[in-house]
DNA sequence: TAGTCTATGTTTAGTCT
DNA sequence: GAGACTAAACATAGACT
């Protein structure tokens, strides 16, 4: 009885109460609806895009100036296709698909309930924004590294890229290295990393 | 009694039924789903930006090429700030005006996408290499991506990580090479790009 | 193609960790 | 600043207009 988990004694919570659609004075509430705001747009915007085959760009701009974005099959390429002038419309573009893809998408999402739907076709997707939010979380910033635009970088960025590209790899090989060997000693068979 | 509005005789509405959030593959029901569920993404877009003093901006490109965008102050505006040029101007500004609650806001236009304006693209490049310093250096001097705690991967997602991480830097090395191609034909003297 | 209605799945305000 | 939690607000699948 004495265990009530973590709702012992606490009020029951007044529930979600309605707000107006106004700018929320308070900035620490302000901040807060950003983020969780923030969060629902971004899965908004991947849920029709996935539903319907729709190309989605969204892009955010906290009070800060901090930018957010995220795009299907990419921010860039969305963005380069939308052209606000109607006056001209000669040839469709829409380049409708790339091969593989389905990994354009940087959905920071928070993956709340990971634990049961998740798990099915929009697994591999989930599982690289996942992958990418935990690595995000590292440096505190938001951007989406794998959709670096490398078109984008000029010839003395480059090098540099390369060379930090080539380090990251080297400590992924080293942990994927010390994981097999844990995996060794492991009771039950677990399959080994094979990177490459 | 006798005029229950249209309720009538009708079965009761199995109501709101879950989905799987993968392709629709019924084109009927897509079509319907892509109506309510872009309807329902600016909705959000709009009440972060009202709510939160944030700028956004959404653009989608429906299966058939027709284009939708809404954004605060303006689909344009946004985009064009999406290029935080670090130490500049404040990249926002916000605060709407909402008597009215459309202030500015929905730009909901049936664009058709015209072909790319080369004046345009290009500005769109220069913007985009802001994006790339971008990725090269996180603002706030903090950690950059590619120093991510690589330690905090687990077993299933090593893989992901290292694949993307492959393709990243085959982008990079394509692009390099693309770039050492032009640099043998250009007039001045461009140092060579060599990886690793 | 868009709007209506109902029942129900999903999001989130408020609060605490 | 990011989670966890609860209850109420909100979005929407399905069916029809």
């Amino acid at each position: 009885m004495g265990t009530a988990k973590t709702t012992a004694g606490r009020p029951p919570s007044k529930g979600r109460q309605r707000i107006e659609i106004r700018y929320i004075e308070d900035k620490a509430k302000r901040q807060v609806a950003f983020s969780k705001r923030r969060t629902g747009v971004f899965k908004k915007a991947s849920e029709v895009s996935q539903l319907c085959g729709a190309h989605v760009a969204v892009v955010v701009f906290s009070e800060g100036g901090k930018a957010f974005a995220i795009g299907n099959p990419s921010v860039d390429d969305v963005l380069r296709a939308y052209d606000p002038f109607p006056g001209e419309e000669g040839a469709c573009l829409v380049q409708v698909e790339d091969d593989d893809d389905a990994c354009g998408w940087a959905v920071e999402s928070t993956l709340r309930q990971a634990e049961e739907t998740k798990a099915r076709v929009e697994a591999e997707q989930a599982r690289m924004n996942a992958i990418g939010e935990k690595v995000m979380q590292a440096k505190g910033g938001r951007l989406f590294w794998w959709e670096a635009d490398v078109e984008q970088l000029g010839v003395a960025e480059l090098p540099e890229f390369a060379r930090a590209l080539q380090r990251l790899r080297d400590n992924v090989q080293r942990h994927a290295d010390k994981l097999n060997a844990a995996a060794a000693a492991a009771p039950s068979p677990t399959p080994l990393l094979l990177l490459q």
